[in-house]
DNA sequence: ACAGGTGATGACAGCGCTTTCATGAAAGGC
DNA sequence: GCCTTTCATGAAAGCGCTGTCATCACCTGT
């Protein structure tokens, strides 16, 4: 077997390989496989067939060096358990996929430091464009991002001042849903159960509530609020100290599904019947809300939508498009959790 | 301001700018940064300080062009918002982030073509080593990985003859267990409700509960085994072809956690109570089946030590270690959903 | 028949880094 | 004092690809 015909055994294929087997220069198989306008239809077919016996592929590397785009984005989340977000990161892949572009993902753990890492990880690989997801510390990231002008798009967090591509949903808006069924049901003793984590979130949450009851001429006073973290003895203990007290509410909202799964828990082991003692609504919309054992009204968030919008628009940041600020709708779903107050 | 000394504005500093401003060779620098050993300590200061003050990164495609690690492994998933996957992933991120890697997650949608695609994608992209999770077709990939060389570990998938790299658990022990708890509880009419999407992993779970049973002295004929995919009214469906037979069993072994939540479903729906007159067990430990109005006996299976041991698998692959096969224990968790069968 | 396209292809350089080999200086052994 | 080691650094090549420019053959209109 001569030199010139020789198959690579164990190395990769190149684009010279291709080229000697086809018997045509390197830079014909890169227009061949580029530009196919530019090359004859005959030694286009030649260069094809080559690169498929040999089952060649571009070297990824040598590509971006060479000028073109990685075709990779980071994806940056607080955890890649979080509940929800598999749906978003699911439609967002593929939106992504189908252009033939891959994803970094990292974690940072709803830390700041860690956060800054992952970021810098990011750049240090080379992404083409990133996608936020939850920040402790926002505006250290976004200085980041603008100083070294990497196309951004935050993805389904509450509205921010500064001037970045975002895509979310109404957090005070859906509250003001619920608001607007409890006070139609006709309850007037409304405690929250929120979520500390989140911060930004919750406080939307919070406030959110507070003012579409107000808008009610009911207000929440402060006692009348818990913010607790995500575990569920905490959530339970929040959920005592908001019953325990001389004039227990008649519904309770909750910050997200998991502390309404938790309140759910906790009145089943205190006795206290739901809906017809206490009405309890949820906060995301997880699949498990709509089993009949459970049966939790809530807000159905758009996470499917928020993924592939957010594809959308990172695609167009990379195209340099103008920063847009898409605010998708939520949905209340009344189910089995909630109905009128028992008679005073 | 002369032309030695001039700060690159605009573009990204280059390794070259770099030695330019501490008065070194370009390669120098690159010593100093990857194999800080070899250069004076002086000299390496004067390169840390000019790699700082430009706020110099190296481009990660001449690296890896260049011969060197990326320092990113891709990961291959059924599909992104998979359940359980993300217990898996999140430790399994956790552990390598640790270690400086990042990673590079595709979708690989259930399907064989697609499932091809990434894993050609990932091999472009010139990744370290690959960490595969669920294959529509084994053989291929597995055929594909060997020509490459690539370092690869499948996780949590039923075994395989062939000589891979894997960490899992034993799905036919696990569903043993669950045998033995129903026929202990005195169940001797058991039927399975299965999972057809999963082909492996399903079959692997009806035939240890069948070899189980056996041992037990008795047998899960074929009328007593539905297989089907998913989706609620699929899983419903399945249920009542299994219950509406002329002598109905007393307990519903399902292939996991969600077709188990379905059957509950059903069960409610039908106004059969369980576990009085019908006891159901699932398979996968999601956290949902603990709560208490849910209370799900099923099987935990070792996601997160899954995750964190197929990162340290994965880190001995790309040193080369010897490959092995470990299988994690699981556990069967007792909760509500069973019972003693009535009094016939 | 000839200038001026047009179409198809190739030669060459270079992207930014690392690897290999060469060089020179300092240090040690006889 | 000369030769061999070690240490620190540099020069050069090359990773695999794509952009640019050059080349050559062929065609067109006059």
């Amino acid at each position: 077997m001569d030199e010139a015909s020789k198959t690579p055994r164990g190395r990769r294929p190149t684009i010279a390989d291709v080229a000697r087997l086809s018997g045509v220069a390197p830079v014909t198989v890169s227009r061949a496989l580029n530009l196919p306008d530019l090359v004859n239809g005959e030694t286009r077919q030649r260069v094809f067939d080559a690169v498929s016996q040999l089952g060649y592929q571009a070297n990824t590397a040598a590509r971006v060096l060479a000028g073109s785009r990685w075709g990779t984005v980071g994806v940056q989340v607080p955890s890649l358990d979080h509940i929800m977000l598999r749906h978003q990161l699911q439609t967002f892949e593929a939106e992504l996929r189908a252009r033939n572009i891959s994803l970094l993902i990292s974690a940072s753990n709803y830390d700041a430091v860690a956060e800054k890492e992952v970021i810098e990880a990011f750049l240090a690989r080379g992404v083409d464009a990133i996608l936020l997801t939850h920040l402790e510390e926002p505006d250290q990231i976004y200085d980041l991002m603008e100083a070294r002008g990497v196309p951004t798009v935050m993805m389904a967090s509450p509205g921010t001042p500064r001037a970045i591509r975002k895509i979310g949903y109404d957090d005070a808006a859906a509250m003001g849903e619920v608001a607007d069924h409890l006070v139609g049901l006709g309850h007037r003793r409304i405690s929250m159960l929120g979520d500390s984590r989140a911060q930004l979130n919750g406080a939307a949450r919070v406030n959110g509530l507070a003012a579409r009851l107000r808008h009610h001429g009911l207000d929440l006073p402060d006692h009348r609020v818990i913010r607790c973290g995500h575990e569920e003895a905490e959530a339970k203990a929040g959920f005592d100290g908001l019953m325990d007290v001389p004039v227990p509410p008649t519904a309770m909202v909750c910050g997200n599904d998991a502390l309404a799964l938790s309140a759910l828990a906790r009145a089943q082991e205190r006795g206290i019947a739901v809906p017809r003692q206490l009405s309890v609504t949820g906060f995301d919309g997880i699949e498990v809300t709509g089993h009949p054992l459970i049966s939790l009204s809530t807000i159905r968030a758009p996470w499917r939508r928020l993924g592939s919008g957010a594809a959308v628009m990172l695609l167009d940041a990379i195209e340099d498009n103008t920063p847009q600020n898409v605010t998708l709708p939520v949905e209340f779903i009344a189910r089995g959790s909630t109905a009128p107050p028992p008679a005073e």
